[in-house]
DNA sequence: CGCAATTAAATTGTGCGCAATCTATTGGGG
DNA sequence: CCCCAATAGATTGCGCACAATTTAATTGCG
């Protein structure tokens, strides 16, 4: 009734593709913003977001580092990056200084706190394992599925309308 | 030999948990983001942000709705959905009444124009699919993973600290 | 060398997500 | 009946994500 049947052969389940709980990127959002509120919990005693912590575990694990890698690393454009390193900066953990050889680029380096931090946060990690309720294994073959459709989706977001079997 | 088998039974892989590519929320948030991006490009045509078709998706297959349910649904609060039907209101997509019975409750309903649109949103879900380069079985599989993960964060996420086994 | 194109950050504007607070209605108990 | 707790939404404030624009430094090419 509410579903004129389309000629096409492969349209029959539109219905059911639209239904909520049939959507992979609804669950994974839960997923996420589930993931965002325990990190909340355990990242508040060391007063830093859930996107601050990444950029300190980033700092934690290279050390100095320009902007643009940061973004790399983290798939974060300057427009986030900026207004969160400054917060950092005025919370006293990194350090913001122009590179000497190209004065372009701004190296983000910790500060005495910033590297004294590392030490509360080590029992972070663990925390979160525990929260998931997953084991190693477990966690390792959901990173790869997410990280094959991460792939995906970035191939697909290349071309904005071009879709030839259309 | 980046995880020396130390003998301590809880510090050993503090460092290897700490890299940002072990990290099960890291990857999630990426293909969260990267959804994001293709949908996106998919919604724009129709004058809506993500959220905001996953509104309509519910009012599409609900019918009326109380913003309460509509919450409950999405799992989002009046903080967010506030503003966001707003938008939808002056964009003409949909039409907010008090209820009669609860005068306290806001019905919101679909206009011509939102019932309308769902026609043109019948290919997104298909092309979305073809995006991820899943096949069924395999979101399937993927979404049982991360819904049983969004309920062990969930509950974890009730206790604030305590942890009584560290 | 000099000037255009490129690159790195910063800035601006919009929208989402969430906590905290506020307002208004409802319903229950003295 | 009146007051108070509970409930539904709305509002405010902050931070993140992203697009678009701007500024400044660098590179490259004639």
């Amino acid at each position: 009734m509410t579903k004129p049947p389309t000629s096409t052969p492969d349209a029959g389940s539109a219905e059911d593709f639209l239904r909520l709980d049939r959507q992979l990127c609804f669950s994974l959002n839960a997923a996420s913003r589930a993931f965002g509120a325990v990190y909340r919990n355990l990242l508040k005693d060391l007063g830093l977001t859930y996107p601050q912590y990444l950029v300190m575990l980033a700092l934690w694990e290279h050390g100095e580092l320009p902007v643009k890698r940061l973004g790399e690393l983290l798939r974060l454009d300057s427009g986030t990056l900026s207004p969160l390193l400054k917060r950092l900066e005025s919370a006293g953990l990194v350090r913001r200084e122009r590179s000497v050889h190209d004065e372009r680029s701004v190296l983000i380096g910790l500060t005495p706190a910033g590297t004294e931090l590392r030490g509360r946060a080590a029992l972070v990690p663990r925390r979160i394992a525990a929260a998931t309720g997953f084991d190693l294994d477990e966690a390792a073959r959901l990173r790869a599925l997410l990280d094959r459709l991460t792939l995906a989706l970035d191939g697909a977001a290349l071309d904005g309308a071009p879709s030839p079997c259309d």
